[in-house]
DNA sequence: TAGATTGTTAATCGATTAACAATC
DNA sequence: TAGATTGTTAATCGATTAACAATC
């Protein structure tokens, strides 16, 4: 099978930014919003936020904006979220229950059906309303289920054979917060989380930031 | 202020995961990399690796590579990464919880200095070891320890609020893992985190590859 | 009619990829 | 000498931005 490749990442990225304000203007009864209302509340150009929702395919109404319902139908569309996708969990600690306590989840077409971990202290106990199961029972379970969507949360050394376990049960698609890359077969799609990414990109902001400030010093603004 | 406009942002994303495996192959007492090895492991092309290392502004020995210690400090000097920053958190729920107790910042130029909540039931509590402090002493706190950076974990209609709080502060940077738009004066750098955004990608990952298999399908392969 | 916004086309900019000489 | 790798230059590709007619 041919490597895939996604285009329109940054995008794709600001898609669920976009779904969660439409989302909250939908509740106050907002009807039409406009990519100029979206930019601002983001921070960003309007010609962004229309090339952003372009891609979609739906249209707006020149003057006037795009019907909030609408737009937040053509994201959910776009990102396959218009139908709700099961999910296990492997791994309670403290990522992985904060994981389990997000309730935003519902809104991204997510829902986490069930979560496994190795630790018998936690076996049997519910997190966030929701059982832990024994890790063991994962093949059975995931069959059961039908399930396609993997969530490793598990110490890094543990997680390739998580993931392996995970891929040998039928699961598709592996969302990855353990530090370490994984190896999977062609057709299973993976996406690493990197928190320390994020945190990369702040530190190099902050850096530059910095040396601006002192170059304005040092012309006397 | 200008506005700053960070450029090479995804090669900056990648420098942690080169960090981390650096140093995991430096405990292992491996004296030198290449850009294949480091691209074997993050399944990318060793020209991507060799153009993101070319940024740090170190050099490396034709045919050989890199020397592992060497590399290390250039990545950790281009980030800022060199001399660790202090920073507050605020809001120990599940994340605030879940980052306290993630113990790789070290590795990352970042100490989590003091954790502060709202809540009663939490102030003076440890978890993982740190004590939660009451949020009102947030402002004695942070200019007692002249802290630079606040990493935001509260549910999102605080965020605001916290985030104005963290600027009179005398606060410069903030990570913001609420789900909202912060409004923030000119000179404050911010990175906000979107897990969702991570999912759509996945999403739309799992998408492609779906169709790609139903268009093989039909092609008789 | 005036102002706001969409949607498209073109221009610019930056990131990725390819190619290859120089070096170990 | 053969193989591997760096570092640089050029080519390609895609994303961002600008401009503007069409529409409400």
């Amino acid at each position: 099978m041919a490597v895939m490749k996604i285009q329109k990442t940054p995008s794709i990225r600001r898609m669920p930014t976009y779904l969660h304000k439409l989302v909250e203007m939908q509740m106050e009864g907002v009807p039409f919003v406009s990519t100029t209302q979206l930019a601002d509340y983001m921070n960003l150009e309007p010609i962004v936020v229309r090339k952003d929702i372009g891609i979609t395919g739906i249209s707006g109404q020149p003057g006037i904006g795009y019907k909030t319902d609408k737009l937040i139908a053509a994201i959910r569309r776009f990102l396959g979220w218009d139908s709700v996708i099961e999910a296990c969990l492997v791994g309670a600690g403290s990522l992985g229950s904060a994981l389990l306590g997000y309730d935003g989840f519902e809104n991204y077409g997510l829902k986490i059906s069930t979560a496994f971990d190795r630790d018998t202290a936690k076996i049997g106990s519910y997190i966030h309303g929701r059982e832990i199961f024994d890790y063991k029972q994962l093949p059975e379970l995931v069959a059961q289920l039908g399930l396609k969507l993997g969530i490793i949360c598990v110490p890094a050394p543990c997680a390739q054979a998580v993931a392996d376990q995970l891929t040998d049960c039928g699961i598709k698609a592996i969302w990855n917060f353990a530090n370490v890359s994984l190896k999977l077969p062609e057709d299973v799609v993976v996406q690493r989380e990197v928190i320390a990414g994020g945190l990369a990109l702040l530190s190099v902001k902050l850096g530059q930031q910095n040396s601006l400030i002192n170059a304005e010093e040092k012309n006397g603004n």
